[in-house]
DNA sequence: GGTGTTCTTGACCGGTCGGTCAAGAACACC
DNA sequence: GGTGTTCTTGACCGACCGGTCAAGAACACC
């Protein structure tokens, strides 16, 4: 049967995630020891396992709650807007402001999907996310404005787009999300909506499908 | 002084890369020990030591392999071709036709970019492609074909388009790249060519810069 | 056959890890 | 004060790791 914590309890275990969260993103999962999360918090390792059945537990749950948070995040900012393209191009802001104010959780999520461990439960939570925005993409075809293909392909395109800038520009330069927010932007729309047309003029040697 | 090796000893050594770079990339670099390599070639722990200092350096020469080997496909696949938008998708269809049958090299590039002590190494290596196709991005803004903006930013934008999708649809889908080249360079190059007219017509809450 | 180099074995080592648990402190309730 | 639960400590454990090295095999050359 699930244990009570305390109001003092629930305060340790956040103190646990908390720190944790941020040695993982800094130092790597596998290179931060439960000795290492202990210290830094400054209790002994019978805490640790009070809260957590295993390290690979805590990080789950990280993992979870970082998720959770970055959808949120996605959904107000979208909120209520009816226009397809445009929710996507909101949804593409307000995930580079995430991603911005939230480094240590991005390292994460990129240090997991490659994780035999973490993937799965990873890609089972973005498969949510992808579906919201290849919904959009199609709605976006229906009424013409986006080219005709795979909605999801696109989406991950997007994802991609998303992905690398932040970890180059942000992660790796120390940017800000705001910076590079028109030019995600303008890249995936141009990415959605070039035309045939356009495609064709641009490239002499090549037949457009 | 560097120490000869014989015909029978660069056999074994290249026994060494081949079975640690597909144990790595399937299992992870964490997960596989230097007995797990060992017992894998049939040998024993001494002979590993005799060709590799350590662990790290074997990984470290398995990245520095596969960086190269991309960066050659990319440009034999490039060669004299004169029209920067047809080298850009040209360089997209080989990455990811190389990235379809070197997964498992893919998973260590991923895989290394996270990593304290891998990602500089790769990042350097990387550094040179980006700047090459950097480079193309600012011959078509020069020719007026490429809308102008930031080309490294641009560069990267392709670079997570190009991850992605190969993570994605080859990688977990098991999908082969000649399969998404045509939507990847269509998603690629309508993000570089699009026009701020139809990036205006598209956003009607929006003004572009 | 003698000499020197390359290649090979696998026991061994110190170190570190994730996780366990006996014992007790802090707290809440009666 | 007695009872029960939550919270806490840190010594201890077995397992495994990366790496070392004495000893010898295989080989090439003279």
């Amino acid at each position: 049967m699930e244990r009570r914590l305390t109001a003092r309890g629930r305060e340790r275990r956040r103190q646990l995630l908390d720190f944790a969260a941020e040695r993982f993103a800094t130092r790597g999962y596998h290179s931060t020891s439960v000795t290492d999360i202990i210290e830094g918090v400054g209790v002994g390792k019978g805490v640790f396992y009070w809260y957590f059945s295993s390290k690979e537990e805590l990080f789950l749950e990280i993992l979870r709650e970082a998720m959770v948070e970055l959808r949120q995040a996605q959904q107000e900012a979208i909120a209520d807007e009816p226009d397809p393209v445009h929710r996507i191009e909101v949804g593409i802001r307000s995930s580079l402001v995430w991603l911005d104010t939230h480094r240590n959780l991005f390292a994460l999520l990129e240090f997991a999907v490659g994780e035999e461990r973490f993937g799965p439960a990873l890609r089972h939570g973005q498969k949510i996310a992808v579906a919201d925005v290849a919904r959009q993409v199609e709605m976006g075809m229906e009424q013409g404005r986006i080219r005709h293909g795979n909605p999801e392909l696109l989406t991950h395109a997007i994802l991609g787009v998303t992905n690398q800038l932040t970890r180059v520009f942000i992660h790796e330069r120390g940017g800000r999300g705001s910076d590079i927010a028109d030019d995600a932007v303008a890249f995936c729309l141009g990415g959605l909506l070039g035309q045939d047309k356009i495609l064709s003029s641009a490239l002499p040697h090549t037949t457009v499908r």
